[in-house]
DNA sequence: CTGCTAAACTTGTAAGACCAAATAGTCAGG
DNA sequence: CCTGACTATTTGGTCTTACAAGTTTAGCAG
């Protein structure tokens, strides 16, 4: 027995699926026809659907037969979850996904600057009053996220929609205690408006100046504070 | 039973992790011991450390006690390895990642004019000049995928090194398609050429718009090659 | 005290059984 | 003929048991 039964399975499945012969919504056989198909147990069968599930490969609920899932991006960085918050519980790491970000939010900054629609600064200054009518904490972090959100929204592909989604969440820490530390919210939303100023002025070159600023001057206050807090 | 019971087991174990109070090399407890800890059976404990194993916070060798591990960026990228191939089977999934790639890839272009020192620039030199030498598509990919990583490298973050690394092998197929569609690797290298002088003579826009170009040459390159197969 | 061997322990792999939940097909009633 | 409830099937989730294979440790011999 060189091969491992369940991966010999989960292999299987995985090429059907790769090269096509299983297209995404498709049915796979039931638990036990596999059984009986590879001559193995139920938890040999088990382990090797939990694997390519684990993958994103296929979807599962009780009682309906596995089918073969379309992966969406959302999905794809939501398994990164725990592995990104181990990775950047170390200080050297929280710094080099700042810095990540960073060349991410100025990219698409940049971007928003070149092809924004006039629907889109529309959208864009809304998100802006409401982060602006923030009053707590909370709201105000929300609403913050929810503009650089829409920022990513104007280059119209699901992959930064959703980078942009997961790094808000795993750097949420990051926003609170950077706004938490400053007295008013003033500042940020200041710096905010400049970016949208300069996305509307179509200026790419102002506006990934004042992506960069924002977030340095946010990266700053995070890290004082966490100083402080020592 | 609301919660799945591998799923509170996991998530028990996460939080330990994640809060700090299991640390890197730490040993886990043993699966009998925390099947008594939990009354779980033995199924329930085994597919929440496979989880958690997948997710890249432990690492378990047969006989050995599992223990928590450094995660490194690379481990999880490769996490992802399996839905983003999947992903991008999708002519659309594929579009939007070279899309992403360009934006991740012109960003790192601009750092390198920025900030590359000449040691950056001669380890540049020798990446190039390996390219152009190369004769075979294997090796011309190889070298390829090397010049490129270089320029990630200039940016001294673990984080794009790995993304970059992570992009080229599953973007791989591409390479090969548009380089083979190629009759000759010589305007690769001569784009590559042109991103090397600019990062050379620190001009930012110039390296940014010349690998843009590049990109889009070798993206187009691709998608003809695609249409020619069929 | 040191080094080797063997026992004890732990994980990996595998099979099979049970229950609850969800689906899907069937049959009775309108 | 259509509709709705009921039942049979199928699944996911869980537990138990068993053996194989690797690691750790403890004791024994030199």
């Amino acid at each position: 027995m060189a091969r491992k039964k369940y991966q010999e399975i989960a292999e299987h499945f995985e090429l059907l699926v790769l090269s096509g012969k299983l297209k995404p919504g498709d049915r796979l056989p039931a638990e036990r026809q596999i059984m009986e198909d590879f001559d193995a147990g139920r938890s040999s069968v088990r382990e090797a659907l939990f694997s390519l599930q684990r993958q994103g490969l296929l979807t599962s609920r009780p009682g309906a037969v596995p089918r073969v899932s379309t992966p969406t991006v959302d999905g794809i960085f939501a398994e990164l979850s725990g592995s990104m918050r181990h990775y950047m519980n170390r200080p050297e790491g929280l710094r080099e996904m700042q810095d990540a970000r960073a060349l991410l939010e100025i990219g698409l900054a940049r971007r928003a600057a070149k092809m924004a629609s006039e629907e889109d600064i529309e959208k864009l200054q809304r998100a802006l009053e409401a982060n602006r009518s923030a009053r707590d904490l909370d709201s105000f972090v929300r609403t913050d996220i929810a503009f650089h959100l829409e920022i990513a929204r104007v280059s119209k592909n699901p992959v930064f929609e959703s980078l942009n989604a997961a790094l808000s969440d795993w750097l949420k820490d990051q926003r609170i205690k950077s706004s938490a530390a400053n007295t008013s919210f003033e500042s940020v939303v200041e710096q905010h408006q400049r970016i949208l100023d300069a996305i509307r002025e179509k200026n790419v070159e102002k506006a990934a100046d004042a992506m960069d600023r924002h977030l340095s001057e946010v990266a700053r206050k995070y890290w004082q504070a966490v100083l402080n807090q020592n």
